[in-house]
DNA sequence: ATTCAAATCACCCTTTCGGGTGAAGGAATT
DNA sequence: AATTCCTTCACCCGAAAGGGTGATTTGAAT
């Protein structure tokens, strides 16, 4: 932003000065001044055209790869760090079964979490499920 | 596209125009040419930007609302209508009885879809159907 | 020390899902 | 006319998922 700014200035002065230089020299002192006011106002429409994609670029990139937990939404909710590993395989399409042999524990265990987790979340289907849990922005 | 490059041309003109005019007309003739210099570069620098952004925000927009079915896909995989629609109601989270209940058919009508739809998407469950889908951009 | 939440597991039972097979009607293509 | 594909539905069976209850352990907070 403030190298923009500081390029904007620089690229002002340097034009004017350049004028100034040819007008002295009476180089190019025939051609009208609408062609000078031609030329920079096409020098500036590209620096703004390529200023603008710029400032903004950052809105459009950061728009893909960033996921941001949303903890709030898990506090409020009451899920446990459990209940969450749980949603998050559950959301890859993962059985119970291979969730529990993913986390160590057994299928009942598994079951109990998804249970408790269906409670919190108001659903009850883990389809359902991993909908919810994308929309509280608690799994990517 | 082309009422933007239109106005450009507009724009130039009838800054040469009226530069020329206050030049004949001498009321601000003491004003020094760096000064003109200066308010052209500012006014195409604001175009500049303006037309920049204009001519990229689709590029900006469609990441967020809208969703374009990827027919390809659809076609390469022979995914019918009846299955495609099954899908989408997998994807809301509903139960086989319900998506037969939603489309008028009999659940066994229902589950002859969704097994057929799981051979094309070559997974073995609703919720790898549902990721999946949404992968190859046949569901939002 | 007691209370409490989280995590673990078990057993029961019902519903839902998924796989396999078969079949019938209709539309489109060859 | 024959073939192919889509759609519809039925039946069977086993696996997976979901609901309910209860129990143990552990660690943290009161």
């Amino acid at each position: 932003m403030k190298r923009i700014v500081i390029l904007y200035g620089l690229a002002l002065a340097v034009l004017v000065f350049l004028l100034k230089y040819l007008e002295y020299r009476l180089i190019v002192h025939d051609l009208s001044i609408e062609f000078y006011i031609g030329l920079v106002a096409l020098f500036f429409t590209g620096l703004g055209i390529w200023a603008g994609l710029k400032l903004t670029r950052k809105q459009v990139v950061i728009m893909g790869p960033d996921f941001l937990l949303n903890e709030a939404e898990l506090n409020r909710l009451g899920i446990s760090k459990r209940e969450h590993d749980v949603l998050e395989l559950m959301a890859k399409g993962l059985s119970n079964k291979e969730i529990a042999d993913k986390l160590f524990v057994s299928l009942n265990t598994v079951k109990t979490h998804s249970s408790n987790l269906f409670l919190k979340l108001e659903v009850s289907r883990r389809t359902q499920a991993v909908q919810r849990g994308k929309e509280l922005r608690l799994i990517p």
